[in-house]
DNA sequence: TCGTTATGATACGGTTACGTTCTATAGATT
DNA sequence: AATCTATAGAACGTAACCGTATCATAACGA
């Protein structure tokens, strides 16, 4: 019998996590990885800097659970509709993303930070590696069924869109506009026949 | 008479100018904007750190110093060649800078820098805008003399095949062979006619 | 050679942050 | 109500690093 009446969870400890992990988002938004302050977490979060020692060994360790949250929106529905479409759906989705969420306030912090940790490298690569899937396969269904052009290499052509939004963001400053995705696809793809 | 008999400038300012910097640039590469250490590069260096301060005034001069170095390299001719041929040239110029130079080694601390400071934010999307001018100016040609599609945005098309470059670095920490830019311009752009 | 000056080393006070430990308290469970 | 436990807050020793100052040395120009 394993010993099942177990205590019940102390309803503390889940909203202190919260309320650390949300604070630490906020700081790495704000400072960056490298000066990254436990201390500030605390103070932003009104907590005791024993708490979060409590629920992380060490700086790193929440690093990492706060860059964990920022993976954990809702990818848009791919069930129907013609590929085009679709993939405009996806697109503008990344667009929003990448114009204005938590996860583009802490991009540069976590392309920073992938860059000095080995296990953040990881993390980041492995995940950015499963979102490109389903616009991979997307494109590449697209150009077996005739609807993209066969020109199209559909690793290229992901990095391509991908990379136009991101880059926007990262080197000049600008947010590429949701809306504009249409014309980004009639760019690299071709205009919808 | 404008004090004609001015002293000799002493060489060795010139050549702790170049020691330090040399030494700051590495440091931004390896540990970053955030972390980054004044006697961390005097020790890399082998100067004092009163050497250092008797140069610039404190740490952001010195890394903004840094980080202009970064942007002395030779563009590659743009002279004659068919607009394939220059945009081929130019690509992979932006392709081995990006997957090994200094440029490539302290691209997520510039990326990161410019995103906590305003003075080097502004320093990095002038430099990024600047830079993009030829392509851009080099695909719109292209357009107009009938080279490339019509329908290319020369400004997206410019984003999409940059970024797609960057996003490798960036995101899935491989390198974008140069020899594989062809293969890039055939997706965005279309084969060779 | 001789005065000049940039330098490396060292020390300084001040600040910040790490990760640990302690205590009284407020909030849980039963 | 009685008990347990997670918490906030403070203090701690240690370490790093800021920017400044001092000083003997060695490289320089003249």
């Amino acid at each position: 019998m394993p010993a099942a009446a177990k205590r019940a969870v102390d309803p503390r400890i889940e909203r202190s996590r919260q309320v650390i992990l949300a604070a630490a988002l906020a700081e790495l938004g704000e400072i960056g990885y490298g000066a990254f302050a436990i201390e500030s977490v605390a103070a932003r979060a009104g907590v005791g800097k024993s708490t979060i020692y409590r629920h992380w060994p060490d700086k790193l360790a929440l690093i990492a659970a706060a860059f964990a949250i920022l993976h954990e929106g809702a990818a848009p529905d791919l069930a129907d509709g013609a590929p085009r479409e679709k993939l405009e759906r996806i697109l503008r989705h990344v667009a929003a993303m990448v114009a204005d969420s938590p996860f583009s306030v802490c991009l540069p912090a976590l392309i920073d930070a992938a860059e000095r940790d080995s296990a953040l490298r990881r993390f980041h690569h492995r995940f950015q590696a499963e979102a490109r899937k389903p616009l991979i396969g997307l494109i590449a269904a697209g150009i077996a069924s005739g609807d993209f052009p066969a020109r199209l290499d559909a690793e290229l052509a992901a990095l391509s869109l991908l990379g136009a939004i991101f880059f926007r963001r990262l080197m000049t400053g600008e947010t590429f506009d949701p809306a504009r995705v249409g014309a980004l696809i009639d760019a690299v793809i071709g205009a919808p026949r």
